[in-house]
DNA sequence: CAACTGACGATAG
DNA sequence: CCTATCGCCAGTT
């Protein structure tokens, strides 16, 4: 039995496009429980695999990889950098740039 | 059944 | 920038 937050929540991940990055937070949101985020972490541990879930897009509310290292990070920093994301000095993502907005159309919000 | 745990978030220092 | 705490929910021990 899957919850209806745990079924937008993928269909959400799933839809993130190449080249954008999301945090959990955002994801619980969207899904409709805002303080659910952990629970974001707990579905991609479940469902990553089998559901298809591109997990290496999801990153925390700084920007930041929240992996260890080695045991993920530098594979999700690959897979990224891939897709055209960048990594400044302190291996911070500039969501300004590469966090996915739906709401806005997919364009860039700029402050 | 109670206690722990965790790919988090927000706040405070 | 960093660490320390508390809160949240669900799955494990």
């Amino acid at each position: 039995m899957v919850s209806e937050f745990s079924k937008r929540a993928i269909s959400i991940m799933k839809s993130i496009p190449p080249g954008k990055v999301f945090t959990y937070g955002r994801i619980a949101t969207l899904a409709g429980d805002n303080r659910a985020a952990r629970q974001i972490a707990r579905l991609l541990n479940s469902c990553s695999e089998k559901e298809n879930i591109p997990w290496h897009r999801i990153v925390n509310n700084k920007g930041r990889i929240s992996l260890p290292q080695g045991n993920g990070y530098e594979h999700q920093k690959a897979l990224l950098e891939a897709e055209g994301v960048i990594f400044d000095e302190r291996d911070t993502i500039d969501l300004r740039v590469f966090l996915w907005q739906p709401a806005l159309g997919d364009r860039n919000q700029i402050p």
